[in-house]
DNA sequence: CTATTGGTTCGGAAAAATCAGAACTAAATG
DNA sequence: CATTTAGTTCTGATTTTTCCGAACCAATAG
């Protein structure tokens, strides 16, 4: 088996399924060769020639990537290139944006669940249609339990990597 | 504070959230109004109505959210009319997406580990740069915790739904 | 000080997603 | 059997996303 063949098809598959985290076609390429690619790093300039794809585009998803904590770059000593790199956090990362949203999603959850209950109040006196809030409540259930288990990992990712 | 008012607010903030999982707008007001409308259901021209949406963009959405497992509806003995409700599984059927999204991530990264092995076998030879598998390794342990915790809750839940 | 390298920024073209209107259908109603 | 109700389907307009080329800039090399 031909490993360049290989690499360019993983890079394929890899990259359509980073799409399904709100990344953008190239940008996800991008990741892919990144993730494939490891510690050497990739140019700015393989990046573009690999992926056929305009400077421009290359130089604005990098821009995104770096901003939400997926890539970094490191340079070689007498040298102006950059090697871009995924984040050496990124897990934690991904980790940290999966309690962020999990945790407005249960400030959300709770403001309905209190929306539910007002209008229980108010339809008590009318007899009119009155809530269940099982929905909310195993909802609820549901994101505190997710996020207890991805914040212990976390702490113990953490732990393991200061501990090196 | 009224509860009307507050109503709108809801299903806007939640509509935005919930655009964040694959949903386009509409979609996803859709479905943030039959969060907050319960058991009750809401009818077709309702969700016109409230929406001012045009009858064949909340007919395509709402048969999307039905393909997809997050929306269902009961009729009435006598009524042809519809109404719409969140399917009663839907927790189950997020967690199972979650879980499936996870599987297809793990066996990616294990077909990436083997290609970076594969090629260090090569590169050995050759001297030539040897890839670190330590990302993948944590990648994959990340996806199997939280893969065990969302099945035990899953499980958990699914036993308690049985039982009652 | 001129040329080259390694990018960035800006303006718009091309493609994809989203939505709406009009015509249609199938079931029930009168 | 004509009408109303409860939607569906098709076509195209509008909006948004994605991408590219050209001009530009800053740092280094010659």
């Amino acid at each position: 088996m031909d490993l360049g063949i290989e690499r360019k098809n993983l890079i394929e598959e890899l990259g359509v399924h980073l799409e399904g985290d709100h990344l953008a076609p190239l940008a996800a390429r991008i990741l892919a060769t990144l993730i494939l690619s490891g510690k050497k790093g990739v140019t700015f300039e393989e990046l573009v020639n690999e992926l056929n794809a305009g400077k421009s585009t290359v130089s604005t998803h990098l821009d995104h990537l770096q901003n939400t904590n997926r890539v970094t770059y490191f340079t070689k000593p007498g040298e102006r290139k950059r090697y871009f790199i995924i984040d050496p956090n990124l897990i934690l990362n991904v980790m940290e944006e999966m309690l962020n949203k999990w945790e407005k999603e249960r400030k959300l959850h709770i403001k309905i669940r209190n929306y539910k209950e007002e209008s229980n109040l108010q339809a008590a006196k009318t007899g009119d249609f009155q809530f269940d809030l099982e929905f909310q409540e195993d909802y609820l259930t549901f994101l505190n339990e997710t996020s207890t288990a991805v914040q212990k990992l976390k702490t113990r990712l953490l732990a393991r990597y200061n501990e090196n």
